[in-house]
DNA sequence: TAATTCACTGAAAGCGCTGTCAATAGTCAA
DNA sequence: TTGACTATTGACAGCGCTTTCAGTGAATTA
């Protein structure tokens, strides 16, 4: 059933030799018998097996991106980004995602195991230290998304998280003139929230404001839970030039549904403010001030520049980062509202 | 540098026979050459060679998953799916999505082309001649996402889109009481935006209410159009027992906002429904009564069916059918608001 | 005219692996 | 002790392709 390139050569009278080259180099072959052969080609619908090309050329055309999650339009831009890319550059995209960092691992011992990318793109949501050690001397060429494993040795393209967190803040203190900032993030391990809680940290110090540990929260990046915790403490949060940084918007946005529940104004009697930029910040209401992320950007470059370290694994390694942006909306009183 | 079955052989002092053996039908070996056999392996990093592999085996344990567009948590939950299903079963995900019907059309017969792929799941928004003619005897095994194109000949896993779109009609007409219900869809040839008004125009004819094209707007299923067009009619359409069925979350949250902006109260003013169930239904003031679709499910059911095939090709077509359910919240001012 | 180049083509050597087949050694019943 | 088995292993033929390398005849140069 499956027709060879023999079969081809045999009906075009040639050599596979001579298809070969009409597949490849084309140029190197007389016009007339390309004819011939593209002819046999069609007619056959001869397509060359992609395995037995993989065999000579070791090179699949594929990348792999993988992710620590699929869930939520964070992830979604990213793979938007990542393709969009990946089509113009000829590859193909695996995606794969591992609920925990010891399934991520495996994860990626399986890819190094079964090597059938040319590179792959990792992005993870904290690491381990058997993480770290896999990829010291992985097999494959990788990327790594978002910063989360130590640079300098590899490619990486990094958010400024702590630049966009610091605009964020010192939006919040020298513009809106808060005074008190509560801080609600992810995982107390989770690389982001900590890159976030220290520009939180550095400048309330900067501004000479008061701050403590009581003053910070460590949730899931979850709508739910920050709604839950809000409803718990929303009467204790809100007063004048109050507010709360959340470390996503989802959370963000469940913080100002609680709020709205118990009657508290958003922002008059408590600012809130997100972080990601995602659909829910324009959606929730009022409106979020928060960070935009260049998502589908990052998604775009990690795999520019795989595809790059494919075509010459000695190349240098590069570092790309970028730059969030702070997106003024509704939510946190200042007087940019106007 | 790369190592092969042969290096391990000469290590371990045995035939390149003697590894395969080891590394796919490990009972045939003695379990002392075997123990040796794994040794050097270990001992040398070996990994097979999966294009040599493939070679043999035609089999790729790639499965692809092809949808009409990256965007939003709709393709993302089935992405979501697929991923775990696929893992589960031991096979890689590849994605792809291409803008329009042409692009689709090209990437499949790329994929055809190529065929690296064990099968691949498409789900397309619209379908050409040129496409259903190509699947026709598309030489991957296939299944077909959403029921676009035309079944029985294949396998399928589509949503009951026009049973979901009658129970949110016979909703809005029998329990909250509408006498107008307009439509706002999608693209006229979209055959999602096709089945939800097919169930609009028979429920309203059902219950012998009145009602003509001028009802009936077509869009592009995004926030700022709907809510364009809102602001543009919203007075028109606010009145008792009045209400708009959006054919997305999307749409509809556009279409709230704007009502908000305008000063048209929902549900009181207006009712408005949109349908997937999508975050933004939940987030959107007030949370949108919309139809749930199982996206999730839809991306591992169509992994699950695919898989099958690829393990048995001569089996005979299933189709599986999902239900969307009714999901009743605040925005259509219906009794069981209480 | 002879020597050299050129454009094109075919033969054949693998790429790394799996699976078939035959060979060997060891076991067992007779 | 012998023949019939069984368990274990190795040799080797491909899988379908790309890529040297070595022709072939025609065109160009000396």
């Amino acid at each position: 059933m499956p027709v060879s390139i023999e079969d081809v050569a045999r009906k075009a009278n040639v050599s596979i030799s001579t298809v070969s080259r009409v597949l490849n180099r084309r140029n190197l072959v007389n016009a007339r018998t390309r004819q011939r052969v593209e002819r046999a080609i069609k007619q056959l619908h001869y397509r060359p097996n992609i395995f037995a090309r993989g065999l000579m050329l070791q090179k699949s055309e594929m990348v792999g991106l993988v992710l620590p999650d699929l869930h939520g339009e964070f992830y979604s831009e990213i793979i938007r980004g990542a393709n969009q890319e990946a089509r113009e550059l000829g590859y193909n995209l695996v995606i794969s995602s591992a609920k925990d960092s010891d399934d991520t691992q495996s994860l990626l011992e399986g890819i190094q195991q079964r090597s059938f990318l040319d590179g792959v793109a990792i992005m993870v949501s904290e690491v381990t230290g058997g993480m770290q050690e896999l990829l010291v001397d992985f097999a494959v060429p990788f990327v790594v998304l978002d910063g989360k494993v130590d640079g300098a040795m590899h490619d990486s393209v990094v958010i400024d998280q702590g630049e966009g967190a610091r605009a964020m803040m010192r939006h919040l203190v020298n513009t809106c003139g808060m005074q008190r900032v509560f801080f609600v993030g992810g995982l107390r391990t989770n690389v982001d929230t900590i890159a976030r809680l220290e520009a939180h940290q550095q400048v309330l110090s900067e501004a000479g404001i008061e701050h403590g540990p009581l003053d910070i929260y460590h949730l899931d990046y979850e709508y739910d839970t920050a709604y839950a915790l809000a409803t718990d403490n929303i009467h204790d949060w809100a007063g004048p030039n109050r507010c709360v940084f959340a470390a996503n918007d989802e959370m963000a946005s469940g913080i100002v549904d609680a709020a709205a529940a118990a009657g508290v104004a958003i922002p008059d009697d408590l600012g809130v403010v997100g972080f990601d930029d995602t659909r829910v910040a324009r959606i929730t209401r009022p409106p979020l001030t928060t960070v935009r992320v260049p998502m589908f950007r990052m998604g775009a470059e990690a795999i520019r520049l795989l595809c790059a370290r494919v075509a010459d694994p000695m190349c240098h390694p590069t570092a790309i980062s970028l730059h969030p942006q702070l997106v003024i909306r509704k939510s946190c009183k200042c007087e940019l509202d106007a």
